[in-house]
DNA sequence: TATTGTTATACTCTATAACTATA
DNA sequence: TATAGTTATAGAGTATAACAATA
């Protein structure tokens, strides 16, 4: 009964994907707000900790210890902003573009894991469906809900 | 690019759902987990802690505080075993089976708000994909990996 | 000796608010 | 006076392991 409640399954099927894939890239010793974190840096280089933190929702004052680690990690570098001093100006490494890549990777092999129940058709099938619940329902490209906490 | 990728929006829209069904329940003063035993008590009437710990992944020592306050609201009451005084038998009070056809409203409003996107038909086919992954996923009917932690 | 339910403790993670420096 | 980033502190939530009662 409670089995084919489609709310239900969204919700559960979402948080095993979530937690597969937390577990693929703490092999690459990220958490899932990391790799948010680099993915929108790769678009949106130069940014502050500030507007980071306003796109991805992720609280400033935790913000401060995930780019810590990004900088030790050597994937991310706080570099000054001209302008105003108070600022950082964040930027992606040569290193963190080609973390990019293996994460890329790792998240190709998630999908098709986790999908594997389902055709190329079906496969396309579902996502115009779940586009079309995500924007009615105003999420927003690349922002998960998720980053606001830990990833195991 | 990402916008398209079934398993990232799986993830994000199930967190969504997740969040939005937490928000509902709270309302009834209930968490996830709160109604994943009520809805469970429902057909193993009589189960003890361990075997509900077991069956819905919940720890054993937080199970404890769990069921205490749905004692408390008296939804649930944990009667003595007959032939095992080491072991409680779980049951569901009249209050509680009550408070299940309220949680089957607002659940059913949830996911109308949910799936407002999406035609019956649709809606009909996204289910049948869904369940055709989480089967093939391995994963059991009416356990939400999330009710391993608070809602909110 | 093993198991159920309970409790106390330690640990993890987070937000709050105070602080420094810049504007 | 306000804002960016940082840090210290306190709070919430969890699992670990020890405990009493019972098998």
């Amino acid at each position: 009964m409670e089995r084919g409640q489609p709310a239900f399954l969204l919700s559960q099927l979402g948080a095993h994907a979530a937690t597969k894939f937390a577990e693929r890239m703490s092999v690459l010793q990220l958490a899932p707000a990391d790799v948010g974190i680099l993915r929108l840096l790769r678009t949106a280089a130069g940014i502050s900790q500030q507007e980071l933190s306003a796109r991805l929702q992720i609280h400033p004052s935790r913000l401060v210890g995930i780019l810590d680690n990004l900088e030790r990690l050597q994937f991310v570098e706080r570099k000054p902003n001209p302008t105003d001093r108070r600022l950082y100006s964040l930027h992606l490494t040569k290193t963190g573009g080609e973390t990019l890549q293996r994460i890329g990777k790792v998240a190709r092999e998630h999908q098709d894991t986790l999908l594997a129940a389902l055709s190329s058709e079906e496969r396309s099938i579902l996502t115009e469906m779940l586009l079309k619940v995500a924007d009615e329902q105003g999420l927003t490209r690349g922002v998960h809900p998720g980053y606001q906490r830990m990833g195991k």
